[in-house]
DNA sequence: GGGATACAGTGTATAACGTACGGAATTACA
DNA sequence: TGTAATTCCGTACGTTATACACTGTATCCC
């Protein structure tokens, strides 16, 4: 590891080297403390709701000496996505696949938890310590199950994919963000009646007369989840022995 | 289907239901022209150069005149996102696993051709004629292979979120969005290499140590998209023969 | 045919927000 | 003690979305 200099700035203090001042006043402010009144503004208003100002005002501080910690509300952004992800699950002596069950679900209840992430977290790739602690205990897991390199990481991204999706369909279930329809989630179902004729779309009207897109509560949402975790744990199973067959540590073939 | 006047203005005219005014100066304009200007932006520049001004000025018109069409920029955000996307591939005489395949390929593809949709799409539920069709045809074809209400609806949308997830890292590994790191994708491998250490990190250092994260070419993406599909759709073809075995047309159980 | 009327398109104005810049206060080191 | 680094702050500016009032035009009704 590197002189840190060269580090984008906010990086580097997500990874707690902060710069050690000599000269001038104390620092009053930590990049811990900005991101967790960003965040609880974020969670009690959303992300409209973050603004440098918002942010400032709840710490008592000006505007502007937000811009001594980040360069841009964009790294402060960067930063509250880091610090918004609770430590992982730790393997301990779980098999992989109960592992990768529990770090899948628990992926989900932190989005769930702060669906704002979900408006922010998809594009950018992990570069805090905690994301990268998340994606790290899976390839371990992974790794112990004989899987490694860019397929380990293509399964790890599948599954994270997957806990995003479910946790942007439990949150628009549960209507909470922004109240996006009209009128909620009942709406939603009620607009697509609206919209959907039988004929074009024989499939999707079929779906909805049979209630699938019916507000659903928790125990059913989760039983749905489940149900498509273990549609992946079942091939990730299949592939590891396939792995395990054909192959001792030899690399992946490729024509 | 009801009368639209109580539908939202740009889902209404999304859906083809302009209203057919009597008096007054014919519209110069039509939803889609604006959306079609609006995504050659996006295209061109990203989403940050879809401004209401750079889109007026394309189409030679001042930027307030685009109100008479759409309520709000995020209106003209959700109808880029249904014009953006192209017609599903037709089911024809496939089998469901066959076009499936297809389908999460070309959901893939088109999500990949304009990077934008990523910043956009995942939030909101689909609510044009384009993106529901594509929701369609996939619930169409599992309801052939005996699948049909919720379960399906979550078996289209884990398809659809793994094209996603694939999409990402394509256009991740590309560096086309807006050169993400600091340099590109090759960067973003420098930078873990820089912050994690083989301590607290293990299995993802072993991961960049072994050339994960390095820039991958198109073939092999590719094979990794596969990889990844077959995995589900494995999972989903024991659903399906589990489904066939147990029951004709009952419903699923739940507690 | 001649108004009245509704409606498309425009110009201007406003408000919100991110952030550049320079100054003042503060602390460590020479 | 003075000097330099460094923090925080006030003000100012530019960008962007959008409200409002206005102008012109094409249809409807008489």
């Amino acid at each position: 590891m590197g002189s840190d200099d060269d580090l984008p700035t906010v990086v580097a203090r997500m990874w707690g080297r902060e710069p050690a001042s000599r000269r001038g006043p104390r620092p009053g402010l930590t990049l811990r403390r900005i991101t967790d009144a960003a965040i609880a503004i974020a969670d009690a208003e959303g992300l409209a709701g973050v603004r440098m100002s918002s942010v400032a005002a709840r710490l008592d501080v000006s505007t502007m000496s937000l811009y001594g910690y980040v360069t841009s509300k964009d790294d402060l952004l960067t930063a509250m996505v880091d610090a918004a992800a609770p430590d992982p699950p730790e393997p301990g002596t779980l098999a992989w696949r109960d592992y990768l069950t529990r770090w899948t679900r628990a992926h989900r209840d932190f989005l769930a938890a702060h669906p704002w992430l979900l408006e922010v977290s998809p594009l950018t790739p992990p570069v805090g310590p905690r994301t990268l602690r998340w994606l790290d205990r899976a390839l371990t897991v992974l790794g112990g199950a004989g899987l490694g390199g860019a397929e380990a990481v293509n399964i790890a991204s599948t599954l994270s994919a997957y806990a995003v999706s479910a946790a942007t369909l439990q949150t628009a279930m549960s209507g909470t963000v922004d109240e996006a329809g009209p009128e909620g989630p009942a709406g939603y179902t009620a607009l697509l009646a609206r919209l959907v004729d039988p004929g074009g779309y024989p499939g999707l009207a079929a779906a909805i007369e049979s209630g699938a897109f019916g507000a659903a509560p928790d125990w059913v949402e989760d039983a749905d989840f489940t149900f498509g975790l273990t549609l992946l744990l079942d091939g990730i199973e299949a592939l590891i022995a396939r792995r395990r067959r054909s192959a001792g540590p030899g690399a992946r073939r490729r024509p």
